[in-house]
DNA sequence: AATTCTATGATTAGCCA
DNA sequence: TTGGCTAATCATAGAAT
């Protein structure tokens, strides 16, 4: 019998417990999703409300993670005004140390910056054709319901084609019309 | 009367770009709320996963607020120690900070890779257009040249507008054909 | 180890006290 | 500023890839 109606393809979220999870495998898929979650959550806050906000999380294997807005440097820099500069001298280190990793640093956020952006032009992009979709002509919903379904890579294609449809469109337009001028004269 | 069957009292959680809040106030009470959250997080992610997560958070006003699971302190401290490691190994200094500078590193991969795996499937969709472009008729060279620098936000809301510019040129190719067959009568 | 999907638990925006 | 309320949005456990 065919019949098992297999509807729940998924529990969905269980509650649980704030304890530490026993299972090693689930302990790591918990720990990469709730680390995202609390960058994330570090990044709206930072944002939304004009605040300086960083986190720095040390995996149970050791591995060290660190995200902060504007930087988690700049941010701890200020939490412990001395602490970078006592660290410097401690390792018998000049203003030449300090330059390096304030280089590192640098560049440390700005590919934090690119990613963002990048991801929030996606969004923009995303925003920018919906909005598209929403003010195009009624004439145009049976195009506009594929170019729904179409994803970025696909639409890039699309366009390219469709610029020669278009081409190829103006230039019947244009024979046409010159043929009808001609049958005027 | 108590006639006014008030059904909404509240209207629920709102969704909210993640932006600047305009509203000093709303950003206050933003702030206090969601840093509570935030300490929150920390507290489970390293409760549930066996790690150990610091917070530090400036509000607007400069105030400084911090969490962490065992304790703010024995995190920072544990990693400074690699925030030097970087001046150190930057200085020639050796074997002592390699294992930090290894996290450091580690972190500095993890986001090229995610940058990479933005930019890749950038190519990607450019490249599906390059492909597109070959084989198009050479008649659409005039557009090319205009399509080539559409960035990937112009050319989502270009390829909806196309969509109804192409509907438009059709309707008019349409009536100049009827227009010709009109005179050819 | 990171991602994806679904169903559901958790968080919180907007209002008030 | 802190805390409660309600209704949505958001995050994520569990399972599979």
């Amino acid at each position: 019998m065919s019949m098992a109606p297999k509807r729940k393809l998924s529990m969905g979220r269980q509650k649980i417990e704030i304890r530490r999870i026993e299972s090693e495998e689930a302990r790591q898929v918990c720990f990469s999703k709730r680390r995202a979650g609390l960058f994330k959550k570090v990044s709206e806050l930072a944002v939304l409300c004009g605040a300086e906000v960083a986190a720095v999380v040390f995996s149970p294997a050791g591995k060290a993670f660190s995200f902060g807005h504007p930087s988690v440097e700049a941010i701890l820099d200020r939490f412990i005004p001395s602490a970078a500069a006592q660290v410097g001298a401690a390792a018998g280190l000049g203003a030449a140390g300090d330059r390096n990793l304030a280089e590192l640093n640098r560049q440390y956020g700005q590919l934090r910056e690119q990613l963002e952006a990048e991801k929030a032009r996606k969004d923009r992009a995303e925003e920018a054709m919906a909005e598209e979709r929403a003010k195009g002509s009624p004439a145009a919903a049976w195009l506009d319901a594929d170019l729904r379904d179409l994803g970025e890579e696909e639409l890039m294609a699309f366009a390219a084609a469709l610029a020669d449809v278009q081409t190829a469109v103006s230039a019947r337009a244009n024979q046409v019309l010159q043929e009808a001028l001609d049958v005027g004269r």
